[in-house]
RNA sequence: GGUCUGGUAGUUCAGUUUGGUUAGAAUGCCGCCCUGUCACGGCGGAGGUCGCGGGUUCGAGUCCCGUCCAGACCGCCA
């Protein structure tokens, strides 16, 4: 027998029991006449004790293990004489009467420790290694919390876990597919499927009104700290809903995660906030509400008074940093170069600083008088000791500056609490986008969204302006989620492939299956599915959802583990009938 | 596809701005000492292709060009 307990669970109530433990060697403390072992598993740590007096060979041979040697010991719990309160098991120790090395380890390249010396690069190499450490451990452990409250809650509410098919067919529209390569039909491939969303439409169809999956989906983009080319949804839909009839189901599902896993009541209704408002006040279709700071337009109050940089901006826009009329230049600087970075693109930075006696100091003193500055401070709601940071330009790109000037604030001043929580859903998104390089529409959420039913109308005329009947939940200013109420009937569906420029002919060889489905009695549905990774990173408090995958990518979509991707044989290349481009030079 | 940052002992970093003797620190590793440690402590030791290639120079970790790798971001991500 290998264990008769854990490393976590022995305690004072154990004294005097004969046990058996195995574990890793954590640590091992050489004090001459005795020596002492940390030994760890995944359940925690305990410590071993030697003798040299009681026991001079036994002591002789702990000492000669390393870090991570997989052993096995027996011997009795008793009292420790100094006992460390830092640890559950430190009341007790190990008197060790037999140890036996299971397996041998190597020094391991970086630390196994809370806090380890290893970097990024290295860490994932040695993956393995550092999953044995406490913080991987608890974002694991966390995550399949989080999947098994999602699963209790989801069925308590009578959804149907169904698995829908990984090899699929490669869509045009949206991100890149993986593809794969089919033997048996030579020159034709599967696609990953980037979201099961055609499968749960046809589930509806098929009458199962209420179901989910955490499934994993795969789209061959570009990395991010919170973007894997394979990552997991928990994919819901569901029939004879209206929208807010999905929106109070999953935020009840939002709510019972909160308070099952991090113990957070949360008991008044989320905000609804439509789009064209989440991008006036924020500047972002993802605001974090952790915090104020909205935008004010002060167009009006700037003209007229020869400063050109105003003067011929279609867009300026203020927010109020409170308490930072202290500012020095330096610090001021530092946010003018912020905004001008290349990525945000702002040409520059105005400051007005409202300062405690009710003086102003600003960047624009020679354009406006103190008069005007009070109207400022009056519109923008800015007191005493504040600061008004206003940027201008055209509006689009002018409110995304403002929004990560806004985020760079509210980071600065302490107000992105990684335990606040703030979620809100944002509502009536756009249908479509146009898009000025390929000159046509793309639907911004899918082409199965259903448009705003008052907005039908404009579908053939202002197609444009029309506002989909889809959602997204936001979660302190990360996308956590988002869905829609579907298309169900064929022709409006036919009329939405004929805006995004699908001929009918592609629309059917494409997506002739759903059109199909729909002929025979498709009832009316919707559904949302959540980014499981970015969930379960932000119940974490990590950056990177990196940290609560087990094996993840890196930047460049490599496995440095395993090395993948990677090469294939000359003969499964035959097999596939495929035949690798000569690289360009 | 683009912008920025980084690459120096096993590991994490300093040194690069201003080129110049033997490239340092911490930690890990090895050896010796130590009977209540728990980041044990003390003494000693080993350990370097300064990512790679080219250039400038009497001389390059340091300057220039190219390239590879890693990370963050923009584009992209219905």
């Amino acid at each position: 027998m290998y264990r008769t307990h854990t490393c976590g669970e022995l305690n004072l109530s154990y004294v005097n029991q004969a046990v058996t433990l195995s574990g890793w060697i954590q640590r091992s403390r050489d004090l001459g006449g005795m020596t002492f072992i940390d030994l760890r598993d995944r359940y925690g740590i305990t410590q071993l004790v030697f003798n040299m007096e009681t026991d001079a060979a036994l002591c002789e041979k702990a000492r000669k293990m390393g870090r991570e040697f997989v052993v096995k010991v027996e011997g009795s719990v008793q009292e420790r004489s100094n006992k460390n309160p830092k640890i559950p098991t430190g009341d007790i120790e190990i008197i060790v009467k037999s140890i036996e090395i299971l397996n041998a380890s190597e020094t391991p390249p970086f630390t196994i420790e809370e806090e380890s010396d290893g970097g990024d690069e290295l860490r994932m190499k040695y993956r393995y290694l550092d999953l044995r450490r406490p913080p991987l451990k608890r974002n694991l452990e966390l995550r399949h919390r989080m999947g098994f409250e999602v699963r209790n809650y989801l069925n308590s509410q009578n959804f149907l876990e169904v698995e829908t098919p990984v090899l699929i067919k490669s869509t045009p529209e949206g991100a890149r597919d993986f593809v794969v390569p089919s033997r048996m039909n030579q020159g034709e491939f599967y696609a990953l499927p980037q979201s099961p969303q055609t499968f749960k439409q046809l589930l509806m169809v098929g009458g199962y009104d209420k179901y989910f999956q955490i499934v994993k989906c795969f789209r061959d983009e570009d990395l991010r700290a919170d973007r894997q080319p394979e990552f997991s949804q928990i994919d819901c839909e569901m029939s004879f809903v209206e929208r807010d009839d999905i929106l109070d189901t999953f935020e009840g599902l939002a709510k019972h995660l909160f308070k099952q896993v991090r113990g957070l009541e949360i008991t008044e209704p989320f905000i609804k906030m439509p789009y064209s408002e989440a991008i006036e006040k924020y500047g972002s279709d993802k605001p974090d509400l952790r915090f104020g700071m909205e935008f004010t337009e002060i167009n009006e109050l700037v003209k007229g008074k020869d400063f050109i940089v105003l003067e011929n901006a279609e867009y300026v826009g203020a927010i109020v940093a409170p308490g930072c009329a202290e500012y020095t230049r330096k610090q001021l600087d530092e946010l003018t170069k912020f905004v001008q970075k290349p990525q945000i693109g702002a040409k520059g930075l105005i400051y007005v600083k409202v300062n405690e006696d009710g003086t102003f100091k600003s960047s624009v003193d020679k354009f406006y008088s103190a008069e005007d500055l009070t109207l400022w401070a009056e519109k923008t709601n800015a007191n005493k000791g504040d600061l008004i940071l206003v940027l201008a330009g055209d509006k689009s790109s002018t409110q995304k500056a403002l929004c990560e000037l806004r985020l760079e604030m509210g980071s600065r001043l302490g107000f992105r609490d990684k335990n606040k929580f703030v979620p809100l859903w944002v509502v009536d998104f756009p249908l479509l986008e146009w898009d000025e390089d390929t000159q046509r529409f793309y639907a911004m959420h899918h082409p199965f969204t259903s448009p705003h039913k008052e907005d039908f109308e404009l579908l053939t005329t202002a197609p444009g302006k029309v506002r989909a009947n889809a959602y997204d939940l936001v979660i302190n200013g990360v996308e956590i989620g988002g869905g829609s109420i579907r298309i169900h009937n064929e022709g409006i569906q036919k009329q939405m492939f004929k805006v995004l420029g699908f001929s009918d002919e592609e629309a059917k060889k494409q997506f002739g299956f759903l059109m199909n489905a729909f002929r025979f009695g498709a009832p009316p549905h919707g559904g949302i599915a959540f980014g499981f990774d970015r969930l379960v990173s932000l119940f974490a408090g990590e950056d990177s959802i990196r940290d609560v995958i087990a094996f993840p990518k890196n930047n460049s979509g490599r496995d440095v583990m395993i090395d993948s991707p990677a090469t294939i044989a000359d003969e499964q290349l035959d097999e596939l009938g495929l035949i690798i481009a000569e690289k360009k030079e």
